[in-house]
DNA sequence: ATATTGACTCCCA
DNA sequence: ATGGGAGCCAATA
């Protein structure tokens, strides 16, 4: 697969997250078909071009917590922003770490539209969906 | 071509 | 529960 190709598939599922709920790098990169490159869902993030309708907002770690990639950045601000905006409820922590509660709008389907599920380490798993 | 980094995750102390 | 270290795959230097 091509960076571009990869680059297009993350966006496309990452397209489908809900309003108001939140995925994990690692989440994205497993219904892609390769659970190892959580790294580069967030590199594809940072090729994404101005205009795209590509909520990228709504991409944590896997603890919830939103990366402050650099001090002088407001990225991270923007997305707390972003995502209060959704209803979205952002707790921020004593250094500014922004963590979202994954338990309570943490969206990981077992599989998405247009995804590619089935790639070496596969473990399937219900829906953990509890609205 | 080799070394380092990165919007990460998991495991062990 | 928290903290530190190793693993991973690609892109960049």
């Amino acid at each position: 697969m091509d960076s571009a190709e990869f680059h297009a598939l993350a966006y496309n599922i990452i397209r489908q997250i809900p309003v108001g709920r939140v995925t994990s790098y690692g989440h994205i990169a497993r219904l892609m078909g390769m659970p190892r490159h959580s790294r580069h869902v967030g590199q594809a993030l940072k090729f994404l071009p101005a205009g795209s309708n590509v909520p990228w907002q709504r991409v944590v770690s896997s603890s919830g917590a939103i990366s402050s990639r650099g001090p002088g950045t407001d990225g991270a601000q923007r997305q707390r922003e972003a995502l209060e905006a959704e209803g979205v409820d952002v707790a921020v922590g004593r250094t500014g770490e922004l963590l979202v509660s994954l338990a309570q709008y943490g969206w990981f389907p077992a599989s998405v539209d247009g995804a590619a599920v089935g790639d070496g380490d596969e473990d399937e798993g219900e829906d953990a969906d509890g609205q």
